[in-house]
DNA sequence: TTGACATATTGATATTCTTCTATATAATCG
DNA sequence: CGATTATATAGAAGAATATCAATATGTCAA
């Protein structure tokens, strides 16, 4: 398997720690922009941006309820985009397989 | 599983794309820094640079031969660090046994 | 429809990152 | 040692990114 533009999408997406933060408070369950803001120390404006971000690669899902929007990591596409980079730079390693 | 900076560190040390054309490189072989210069568009300082982000992540091992240093990609390494990130942001998704 | 609330977007600023040229360090050979 | 080759480091310029305040957009309730 050949790296292409999703491998370095997704490991930008992944590389800033307050998108890392964002991530782990909406892992296992729906969490809305405001409480994301309100658990994190940076403002909505900053969380919305970061959430475009990881929206753009996929790594999110969004629901709308009411006015408010939740968030929730899409954990079968992260799972997927971790056992693609595994398989292009370390092909030879034994490891879990592919779903191709 | 709870993120730290390693996880930080390595989807960081990922998020180029130079970077990991690099990797692909020298994924399966040791490679010197004047041979990924030469089949690269860039010059060899900036693979060096590049190499020492890598390196700092612990994502390639190095090895000095005469005058040459070649570069290799730690597969074991870079498919642990690939699992604990499915760990820590997709901890309910059905995935490959944790090693601790 | 108006007012209140939740999120997204805009524009500005500061920081971080990538890349280059120039130079330093390290190793080998005569 | 001095010359040559290979890699690393330093410094600077430009691009990309993160963050905030201000504001626009969208949604619900009265």
């Amino acid at each position: 398997m050949k790296a292409d533009g999703d491998t370095v999408l997704f490991a930008k997406a992944l590389a800033d720690e307050t998108r890392q933060r964002i991530m782990a408070l909406c892992c296992c369950n729906p969490v809305s922009v405001g409480e994301l803001a309100e658990m994190m120390d940076v403002t909505q404006p900053t969380v919305s941006h970061h959430l475009s971000i990881l929206r753009n690669a996929r790594l999110v899902t969004v629901e709308r309820r009411g006015r408010q929007v939740l968030y929730q990591v899409d954990q079968e596409r992260l799972a997927k985009s971790c056992c693609r980079v595994a398989e292009v730079f370390a092909p030879e390693h034994p490891v879990q397989a592919s779903t191709e």
